[in-house]
DNA sequence: CAATTATATTCGAATATACGTATATTATGT
DNA sequence: ACATAATATACGTATATTCGAATATAATTG
């Protein structure tokens, strides 16, 4: 369904010659995006946090217990999932809550569970 | 779907207090995996790369004329890509043809690719 | 306002990743 | 066997990431 759209487009790039092509730019600025997403995604306590936080919204301190890992580890790693957006806070008293940003987000973290962490059948 | 049974684990990690329960063991080890996983993914040369092998496989050559990119960098990148087994190869002659390793993989890519390379909507 | 609790930030050292240049390997044609 | 084409690897340098120790901030309580 999504590549079609694809195949044609960079069929083109081809054609192009080797300097960039408006296509490809688009086709590269896109790809940068998807790393970064990625990229946030791309490690194991992020990960572990991720998915506690897709059960439910979470403090600062429950996610140490649960991960058993040191409170500036936590909120290092916290940090950098809020400045890719994954997750959105909300202040209660010294408490500060964490919670998955999107459904979008959610859905994702969903999609790698589903491979990792179900089913011996298949690893990947 | 996938997160009641998640939850349920993680409430139990959670009573058995700091030290590693074989659970958290258990859940950890998943992660790693994961992460290992998408860290593969999230560069981007490698992504361009295999949304190109998602359409059909192709050799080192071609790949590298429609990324413009330089031949050891491709080599070096379709390397990772290899060591990750998400890509796997055929020799014809001098040619070496690259290939999306499995269907999982095609799809997962496939998820990628449509939430940053369609829809002006919405951007993650 | 001082003490305490919850969380965040800074900084530095260790480690990992990326990429270019040079070189190696593998197969083909003469 | 030699030259060439296609691909792979080694290695060094530049850059990024991780994580711990120390310190800072923000809110609450006495």
């Amino acid at each position: 369904m999504s590549q079609p759209a694809l195949a044609r487009t960079l069929e083109e790039e081809l054609r192009d010659g080797p300097e960039h092509s408006p296509q490809l730019e688009e086709l590269m600025k896109n790809a940068r995006s998807a790393s970064d997403f990625l990229k946030a995604l791309s490690h194991e306590n992020r990960l572990l946090l991720l998915c506690l936080l897709c059960e439910k919204e979470r403090s600062v301190g429950e996610l140490e217990n649960i991960l058993a890992l040191r409170q500036p580890t936590v909120s290092q790693q916290l940090a950098r999932l809020r400045y890719d957006d994954l997750v959105t806070t909300r202040r209660d008293g010294k408490t500060i809550y964490y919670s998955i940003a999107s459904e979008d987000i959610k859905r994702f973290v969903g999609v790698i569970y589903d491979m990792f962490c179900t089913s011996r059948k298949d690893k990947k």
